[in-house]
DNA sequence: TAGATTGTTAATCGATTAACAATC
DNA sequence: TAGATTGTTAATCGATTAACAATC
């Protein structure tokens, strides 16, 4: 049942999957070869339990006695979080966090390829934000027909960012990663918002209650 | 038993706060005056059992039949996750990450107050973010001894974040909100990690799988 | 062979949902 | 009063941990 999912992996297991990868391939960086799940819970403060549990909903990688090789283990989580498949990403919304998304995230290795910038502002238009040329939103749609992106970063303000959640959606694009400061709602989409404000609240409930 | 909890209260409880708190700002920006946990469900996409369950943690801030007071139960979230009480944070690392974080996070409406910004590199200090003068790495220790900051921002290289997180929590820092691509390990801290890149690769694992 | 460690099944734990008495 | 909705207890559901046979 190599690489076969039964059924479908809940959100936590999906979750943990790349910090399993990183770990590999800090792993495999300082040269080690083999593993077990024993340390590989040390190291990631969880039970050996678990991560086996975990990496048996994607098949067999392991060898009794013998634990994980690292290469391979890594190899295998890289298949199956979809890594080696450079998918075509846009980014609406080139302002100050647009910029710094684009040019610090590394794409090409998270399984995503940039390959369009987009925003309204007319002084925008023309300049170069991580190797692309920044363009007019009116060409949103031709660009999406043309090159068909699968997802996109948007980095909007929040009034704007339902509806362009929404034409993008239309245009073929399945996958949003929302830095505007807002919910999100599509249907046909997958959409993963990265609340900021709600993580450093967060932040000041617990240190008002340690 | 008001704004009393009896017990700890569970981590998907407390992170679910600062969205409820975002949705009742937004109804009385609108300008409603009167819920229930029935529409905040519907508006969340949750069961109106678990938001009654989740407030319940913190005391009885409806009335059976009448349902909650938009006003009242913003103010009580607001108090119960601590935003009226501005903690002083400090940035460590104003590169491009740590100038956007600190031009565009809106500390003073999520509980912190924003009080220096230090940075390694010669050429970066004395300049201008945020209203604050970047200062050297070197200042940190008798910054701290003298303004207390309880908080801090990490956005560091990956190489310096853990060491830097060490002093900081000698220093008197209790809590680290880590854009650093790493995880941090310290005794006696929250530290709330924003793993961008582990965000981005979930999106990879669900596009090819939907 | 003996020791180690997997993948998987069973047991436990905790979180979510449902139900309902209390009461506005 | 009748309808609505809370806060809370009980039931359900799902995720984590423990146990163990299989086997390297």
């Amino acid at each position: 049942m190599h690489l076969m999912q039964k059924y479908e992996v809940s959100v936590p297991v999906v979750r943990r999957l790349p910090r399993y990868y990183r770990l590999l391939q800090e792993l495999e960086r300082n040269g080690v070869t083999r593993t077990s799940s024993r340390e590989l819970g040390k190291r990631l403060g969880m039970t050996a339990s678990q991560i086996r549990q975990d990496l048996s909903c994607f098949g067999c990688f392991g060898r009794q006695g013998c634990g994980y090789a690292v290469k391979e283990l890594r190899e295998n989580l890289e298949q199956i979080i979809g890594l080696p498949d450079l998918l075509p990403m846009i980014l609406v919304g080139a302002g100050s966090l647009g910029k710094v998304v684009s040019e610090n995230v590394r794409f090409e290795e998270r399984g995503f390829r940039l390959i369009g910038i987009f925003d309204i502002k007319p002084e925008l238009i023309g300049k170069r934000l991580a190797e692309l040329q920044i363009q007019p939103i009116e060409e949103l749609e031709s660009f999406c027909a043309a090159k068909k992106p699968v997802a996109a970063v948007l980095c909007l303000p929040k009034e704007s960012a339902q509806a362009v959640a929404e034409r993008l959606v239309l245009f073929g694009v399945r996958g949003l990663w929302n830095f505007s400061h807002c919910d999100i709602a599509v249907e046909q989409a997958e959409v993963i918002t990265v609340h900021l404000d709600d993580s450093l609240m967060t932040l000041s409930y617990k240190l008002h209650n340690l």
